[in-house]
RNA sequence: GGGACUGUGACCGAGAGGUGAGGUACUUGCUUGUCAAGCAAGCCGAUGACGGUUCGAGUCCGUCCAGUCCCGCCA
């Protein structure tokens, strides 16, 4: 017996037919001489009827079937008659009368409830993780890993089309101390030695391009070992780009038709060119190198009004160089004061030392009102550009954490006020992102992107500068040949273009304070290569993850993977990590420390 | 490394120091059309683990475990 349709197929037209259907019990209505059963694949709901006039035996059997079985179906597509037709389900207008049924696998009671009622709700998370094969079952993940294929093909077709050549490149290679913390593999044949995952195939697809395969691309499988978040999980997938004779006009043209192409999936056009915000005017207006443009709230500077102020916070700020800035809340007046302690708290957790407000309601309010007055206080509400009925949220401080506390704020108020419209995509490039950053307690700058990165051609004079008579904080200044793709507020994407010439690599390698010996011994065959006729060249990766979280809003890396580990890296479903049999770490001489 | 929150029956979930609702699932029976089937009955737990405070703890305190989120980290 083989299936005919789907679960989610059967329509009006296919009444009359003659049909298999095979999936599973979603639930089942008994009446006696009459039932029902809701028959679920991957595809949708069809419901099932037994008749115990017309199919006496098939109507039996469907007694003994339970939540989660497995069947196989055969019977006739019938019109439901009007007022018994179910919108709810795409099948709805049609049903199965049954004339056999075979049931292909019993099943034992579920652990928690795949099937809802609104008196229930989702079983817990770690739950549904040690059943992960039952949880995958629910037709929204379903659809999220349907979704996610057919990205994934869409990207191939579309590299394919651009004339790329997908290249796998290898999962066991050598650690690096640069970057994100490595997994590391013992190898048994030369024991004491670890191979690494690669965190990604940064320099493997340079090589290609050293290699003259000229144009490479690769949905590749990276590994971090960095604590976990709700858009972070120790592995994922990467579409990874790498051109040669690139730009980054190149590069944002690629990108943008290939965003294009996939957003469509979920019924998006994205509108291209992309708009362009360098780093330092994202941070400066939106306190974030990845902000999200769906709603306005841009970060106000405020210092200029408060020159000369006696307010000891803010003066010391002022006179530290630091910077005073300032979000408008529309309507935010009516904010209580127990939301504003909130709000505080939040930009706490970002260094902020205290959150100022200023409401505009009936009637002047601010925490700032004995200290500066009330003139100033609306000279600073005027500034910032609020209204009657605003509230305006000030901090100050350092502009590093002005930016990181500002810029969270205007995200958590913006949640919470339910200022973000949905159903809108907003992509932007973020370019020229800097090329070092300072490291407060190594006292030392470090690659930001990573240490193969270009200069701006621009700021290759000052960079000379810097390094050459040892102008350190120039680093700070210099910018990089990097961008980043935005949507929504998730970094979809990332790169640069590469140096290629020796020269500036070697500056680069001065200026984060590794010397010719260290460099060659970190990277001794990557240098070797680059001297072999390296062609300018440049790329690109998106995590495909975090991609799909930009197209459909969802808001859990987790629920965008098939097998996916909770917070401490645990795979709760096959118990991982786990202990190793002794043999093994005496094969690979390997001893652990017991604490 | 740090912080916040959570942990009650198979599952969800109420219970603001004095033996724990309700719903769902599961089992049985009844109802000829439901689609979150209905109704009735049954079944099921001493509340993540350990320790403490108390006459008495799910409820307070401590430690641990687990989950979620965040800061740090993630070139």
């Amino acid at each position: 017996m083989e299936r005919t349709h789907s679960c989610g197929a059967l329509r009006s037209e296919d009444v009359g037919k003659q049909v298999v259907l095979m999936g599973w019990v979603a639930r089942r209505r008994d009446f006696g001489p009459l039932t029902f059963i809701d028959l679920r694949d991957r595809d949708g709901i069809t419901q099932v009827v037994f008749n115990e006039e017309t199919a006496a035996e098939a109507h039996a059997r469907a007694k003994e079937v339970r939540g989660e079985y497995v069947i196989a179906v055969t019977g006739d597509v019938v019109l439901r008659a009007e007022g018994q037709r179910n919108p709810k389900i795409t099948t709805g207008d049609v049903e199965v009368s049954a004339r056999e049924i075979l049931i292909l696998n019993d099943a034992r009671t579920p652990p928690f409830q795949l099937e809802l009622t609104s008196s229930d709700a989702l079983a817990s998370e770690d739950t549904r993780l040690k059943y992960r094969y039952l949880d995958l079952r629910r037709p929204q993940l379903q659809a999220n890993l349907r979704l996610r294929h057919r990205t994934v093909a869409e990207i191939r077709r579309y590299m394919d089309e651009q004339g790329f050549t997908e290249i796998e490149t290898p999962i066991l290679i050598k650690s690096t101390p640069e970057g994100a913390r490595d997994y590391i593999v013992p190898s048994r044949i030369q024991p004491g030695k670890f191979y690494a995952l690669p965190q990604s195939p940064q320099l493997f697809k340079q090589l290609c391009m050293i290699a003259g395969l000229d144009k490479y691309y690769q949905i590749a499988r990276c590994f971090r070992d960095e604590d976990l978040r709700a858009d972070r999980q120790p592995e994922f997938t990467q579409l990874d780009v790498e051109l040669s004779f690139a730009s980054t006009e190149i590069v944002y043209r690629l990108v943008e038709g290939l965003f294009k192409r996939v957003f469509k999936l979920v019924g998006a056009d994205l509108e291209t060119p992309f708009p362009r915000l360098t780093f330092a005017e994202a941070m400066r207006r939106y306190g974030s190198d990845k902000p999200d443009l769906r709603f306005g709230m841009e970060l106000k500077d405020l210092s200029g009004e408060l020159e000369g102020t006696t307010f000891a916070p803010f003066a010391s700020t002022l006179e530290s160089r630091g910077e005073i800035k300032g979000i408008v809340v529309q309507g935010g007046a009516k904010l209580s004061r127990k939301a504003l302690d909130e709000l505080q708290e939040f930009a706490k957790r970002y260094g902020a030392g205290a959150l100022a407000w200023i409401k505009l309601g009936d009637e002047l309010s601010s925490s700032l009102l004995k200290a500066l007055g009330q003139e100033t206080i609306e000279r600073l509400a005027r500034a910032a550009g609020a209204v009657s009925g605003d509230a305006v949220l000030i901090i100050a401080g350092r502009a590093k954490i002005v930016a990181a506390s500002l810029g969270a704020l205007r995200l958590e108020v913006a949640r919470r006020e339910k200022l973000i419209p949905e159903n809108v995509y907003r992509p932007l490039w973020v370019t020229e992102f800097p090329m070092f950053e300072f490291h407060e307690e190594d006292g030392r700058y470090y690659a930001m992107h990573h240490p193969f990165t270009s200069p701006l051609d621009e700021d290759l004079p000052l960079f000379r500068r810097a390094v050459e008579e040892n102008e350190t904080r120039l680093l700070g200044d210099l910018r990089a040949k990097a961008y980043d793709a935005v949507v929504n507020g998730v970094e979809a994407a990332g790169g640069s273009i590469r140096i290629h010439q020796r020269e500036v690599q070697n500056l680069v390698f001065k200026a984060i304070g590794l010397t010719p010996e260290m460099a060659r011994e970190r990277f001794g065959f990557f240098l070797d290569a680059l001297e072999y006729g390296t062609p300018p060249h440049g790329g690109i990766a998106a995590g495909i993850e975090r991609l799909l979280m930009s197209m459909t809003g969802i808001e859990n890396i987790r629920d965008l993977m098939a097998f996916p580990k909770t917070a401490s890296a645990a795979d709760l479903m096959i118990d991982a990590p786990g202990e190793v049999d002794p043999r093994q770490l005496e094969e690979l001489r390997l001893k652990i420390v017991k604490e």
